[in-house]
RNA sequence: GGGCGGUUAGCUCAGCGGGAGAGCACCUGCCUUACAAGCAGGGGGUCACUGGUUCAAAUCCAGUACUGCCCACCA
């Protein structure tokens, strides 16, 4: 075995071998319960990051420990078509050809477009494969596979049947880049400095009225000017008409009270067109829109002299001219907030189109009910205040895309008899006339449309499948935060709706992957981290052991480089550990572990291995992976490593039954130790696993063998009593020693350890020779009396009494200074003690528990502090 | 404009009513036959601020400051 680990060297070796055996493969005949997850399909644009690391693994960790735990697991998983996220590589890429999606035409668009999810959808779903993630990858899916894509026709054609989809000509937002409307959740919306700008419109017949707006050009549109109707200011204003700038066009002044008096003038210029409060007012009084701009942002022939111009050339021309013709009478700073598309940072225009639209208040009601009602818990729960808020005021969704790659809306018009089919098979003619003049929608549905049918498609609706019958519900849904209204909310409502039942027991939200800094990762602040780099520096395990380390709940995970290190020396401690044990674990199986021939050590390690299972159960059960990670952590470093391994040293060189028992502990030990950590750390435990500890019955890989419970019959606590007196005493030693300057490498003579008590006798002295074998804790010997229970005469000056004389071992003053220093803090700490226990109050108010650990601990303090003063006295003399 | 979260050691973060913690960094001493990606020891914090509740507050309540995020059609 090499003497550091080597992640490279062992990782791919057992992602194949897992694969190959298809040990992850979901078994609905094994009669184990169930616990199931569909993962949350990434994107086929791009590589995995380091979000998609966090979120795998947390779902692995899940998996393994449920699969090690009995449960017959089915984890799905697959990519997402991403409709629009393609669309803008792929344009990007035309961009670069020269070229646009338009001049090569739907169908070589599509050609491209299923040659980019050959080789991308490929590659990511390599790359989920390189985090050692244990999905079924025998039922791997695609959001636009034949049977999803039946899935999505169904509800299409089921919420339309039901008055669920309805088309409409409504104002949506649109993207004049991606030339497409966009849903209300793709829009982002950002502040930044602009401009109010005061237009003055002449009235007809004498007089102006002054309008405020952040878009001047908009101007071009509008159909009237509204003011308050209990505007003082513009008493008599309604009724009379105002004469547009440029243009000349007569447009009416009307009153209505969506016009909020205190900002800007208190009168409103009304855009039906190109706003969504004004499209709305329009509508209300009856205003026709005025159309000034076209699907690519351009102005139209009824923006007169504008016609043909970019829209932000145009507001830049008409601002100048504007100011020219003292139309703009004011001019000040202002904080506007544009929509910009999410994925291509174009500002959207609002614009009046046809869509289809799908009703969301019926589907919300239920889904609301679920989360109120604890049918589907939230971890943390206070994403359910969000949610709550959004499904309380949701508005309808958006569903078409003037876009080519995604699921083709189902609908066709008849030339023939006029009529509008929405069918679940292609016709070829219609049933209604028999036409066969038939045109297809040319739009497809928003990417979010199909994954949020994902929980239910992936088993195989509509078809009523075993699968769904088993494992759906699903158990837990593991995803970021920053979806919950795209995808959580819609699944939900989706699930309800067609399954009659929750898509999931349970949401955990992961916190966003930021920075060393803490500072939200993206390409523009140039701070990506790249996962893979991550995985090839550390290894994957460290990575992964990391990510739970760093995942306590409702928090964002920084990764920081110290973290990452910390991991990478975990795995490799655990390595060498292995190592020091594997000639101690050769040849038969130790025997089995009796109580009567286990020393102290032993028996305290098998009581901390039990209580760390216990934690590890009850922190994964709360999905605490950062408390699991502290724990096994500890346990492995610094109860297996820091102790247990440097007192069984001895005792396994001794030979005979002492050497018998510690290899059966050592044996035990380790194996829980892999055991534990083989959630987090799959590929390091199970070569270790293999390597060392697998036994012929045992399952082909620690996979697939049982996680460790508690187990009460070793719960030792007078073991951990003593075992804690015993490291105190060593940890005093070793400032003793450390403070007398004796070399770390100096052997020091047994000590015959003399106590009045028995027991503590044997347990210590049974301890002490192993002990004074290792010399790295030789020390200890000589000052065990320092331990209570243990005669008080052998002080630290009883050095002389075993041949080492004080003078010249000891540096005096140095020792005497940092005994006051520990008397001091001593003192201060018992007065704190000795306050609280003379409060009545305290004494009868608090628990009787905490009563009795301030008691306890008062007790173990003033015994140390005249220990204490003991040896300061000696030393002074 | 609403809502949510954060402010604890130099850095990144746990703890959330009764003894201030972890990883990294730092200082001292060690290549000790598992591990220098290591071992042993150590230093370092009026737990943002103000007030309140309580026998007891980093922890609960109110407010302030700073900070991050989400939602929202104020031109």
């Amino acid at each position: 075995m090499d003497k550091s680990f080597d992640p490279r060297a062992v990782e791919p070796r057992w992602r194949r071998a897992w694969e190959e055996l298809g040990l992850y493969r979901a078994d609905p005949a094994s009669g184990r319960p169930p616990f199931s997850m569909v993962i949350p399909p990434p994107n086929i644009t791009g590589r995995l990051h380091v979000g998609h690391g966090l979120n795998n693994t947390l779902q692995d960790v899940l998996a393994r420990w449920k699969r090690m735990g009995g449960h017959d697991v089915l984890w799905v998983p697959g990519s997402d078509h991403a409709s629009i996220a393609t669309h803008v590589m792929l344009e990007r890429q035309l961009e670069k050809e020269g070229t646009t999606r338009q001049a090569l035409g739907r169908e070589v668009f599509l050609e491209r477009a299923w040659a980019w999810k050959e080789k991308y959808g490929g590659e990511i779903v390599e790359q989920l494969r390189r985090l050692g993630v244990s999905c079924d990858w025998s039922r791997e899916r695609f959001t636009m596979d034949p049977g999803l894509s039946r899935a999505v026709r169904e509800v299409f054609v089921r919420l339309y049947e039901e008055g669920l989809i309805y088309r409409d000509r409504y104002m949506i937002n649109w993207c004049p880049r991606c030339r497409t409307a966009v849903s209300d959740l793709e829009v982002v919306h950002k502040e930044f400095p602009g401009t109010l700008w005061t237009l003055r419109y002449d009235l007809e017949g004498g007089g102006a009225v002054r309008v405020a707006t952040t878009r001047p050009e908009t101007f071009l549109g509008d159909a009237a000017v509204a003011v308050h109707p209990d505007d003082e200011r513009h008493r008599g204003l309604a009724g009379r008409t105002a004469i547009l700038p440029i243009l000349g066009r007569r447009i009416p002044v009307v009153a209505d009270d969506f016009v909020d008096p205190s900002f800007g003038t208190g009168a409103v210029k009304v855009t039906p067109a190109h706003d969504p409060n004004d499209f709305l007012a329009g509508r209300r009084l009856g205003l026709a829109p005025i159309v000034i701009m076209d699907d690519a942002g351009r102005m139209t022939a009824e923006a007169g002299p504008c016609a043909g111009l970019d829209r932000f050339e145009c507001r830049r021309l008409l601002v100048e001219r504007l100011r020219a013709e003292g139309v703009i009478e004011e001019e000040k700073p202002h904080t506007i907030s544009a929509g910009r598309c999410q994925r291509c940072d174009t500002i959207v225009e609002p614009m009046i189109s046809l869509q289809w639209f799908v009703a969301m208040e019926p589907l919300a009601r239920p889904a609301l009910e679920a989360v109120e009602s604890g049918r589907i818990v939230f971890i943390p729960d206070s994403w359910r205040k969000t949610y709550f808020e959004w499904m309380r005021n949701i508005r309808d969704w958006c569903i078409s895309r003037q876009l080519w790659w995604g699921h083709r809306i189902p609908a066709w018009s008849c030339a023939g008899c006029g009529r509008m089919l929405v069918l679940r098979e292609d016709p070829s003619s219609c049933p209604e006339c028999g036409s066969d003049r038939l045109e297809q929608d040319p739009d497809v549905l928003d990417t979010w449309f199909s994954s949020g049918l994902w929980a239910f498609s992936t088993l195989g609706w509509p078809d009523r499948t075993p699968e769904l019958g088993r494992y759906y519900p699903t158990s837990v849904l593991v995803t970021g935060y920053d979806i919950i209204f795209f995808w959580v909310a819609r699944m939900i409502m989706m699930g309800l709706k067609f399954m009659g039942d929750v898509p999931f027991r349970a949401v955990f939200y992961n916190g966003l992957v930021r920075d060393a800094q803490g500072e939200k990762i993206s390409k523009m602040k140039g701070n990506v981290i790249d996962l893979f780099d991550l995985m090839d520096t550390y290894g994957t395990d460290a990575v992964r052991f990391t990510y739970a380390a760093m995942s306590s709940p409702g928090a964002d995970v920084p990764l920081s480089p110290g973290r990452l290190e910390g991991s990478r020396a975990f795995a490799n401690k655990i390595w060498n550990a292995a190592r020091f044990a594997r000639p101690h674990l050769e040849g038969p199986r130790a025997a089995t572990m009796r109580r009567e021939n286990l020393s102290v050590a032993d028996r305290w390690i098998l009581s901390r291995g039990s209580r760390t299972a216990r934690e590890i159960h009850e922190a994964l059960s709360a999905y605490r992976f950062d408390e699991a990670a502290a724990a096994i952590y500890r346990f492995t470093w610094h109860d297996v490593c820091d102790w247990y391994l440097e007192l069984s040293k001895p005792a396994l060189a001794a030979g005979g039954r002492e050497a018998e028992a510690a290899r059966a502990v050592l044996s035990h030990t380790l194996d829980r130790v892999l055991r534990l950590l083989h959630p987090f750390m799959p590929f390091l435990t199970e070569e270790l696993w293999q390597g060392l500890v697998r036994g012929a019955e045992d399952p082909v890989s620690l996979s697939l063998a049982a996680y460790p419970q508690d187990e009460p019959r070793w719960d030792d606590p007078e073991a951990e009593r003593m075992m804690d007196r015993m490291m105190e005493t060593v940890v005093a030693a070793r400032n003793l020693r450390a403070a007398s300057g004796i070399a770390g490498g100096t052997r020091l003579p047994r000590l015959e350890l003399v106590t009045a008590d028995d027991q503590v006798r044997r347990d210590l002295s049974a301890l002490a020779p192993s002990i004074a074998g290792s010399t790295r804790t030789a020390e200890v010997v000589f000052v065990a009396s320092f331990a209570p229970g243990i005669d008080r005469a052998r002080t630290v000056t009883s050095l002389g009494e075993i041949g080492l004389p004080l003078e010249g071992v000891m540096d005096r003053p140095a020792e005497r200074e940092r005994l006051q220093r520990e008397i001091e803090r001593v003192t201060k700490e018992l007065s704190v003690h000795q306050a609280k226990l003379s409060n009545d109050r305290f004494v009868q108010r608090a628990r009787p528990e905490a009563v009795e650990k301030v008691r306890s601990a008062h007790r173990e303090l003033s015994e140390r502090l005249s220990r204490l003063q003991a040896t300061l006295a000696q030393i002074a003399t």
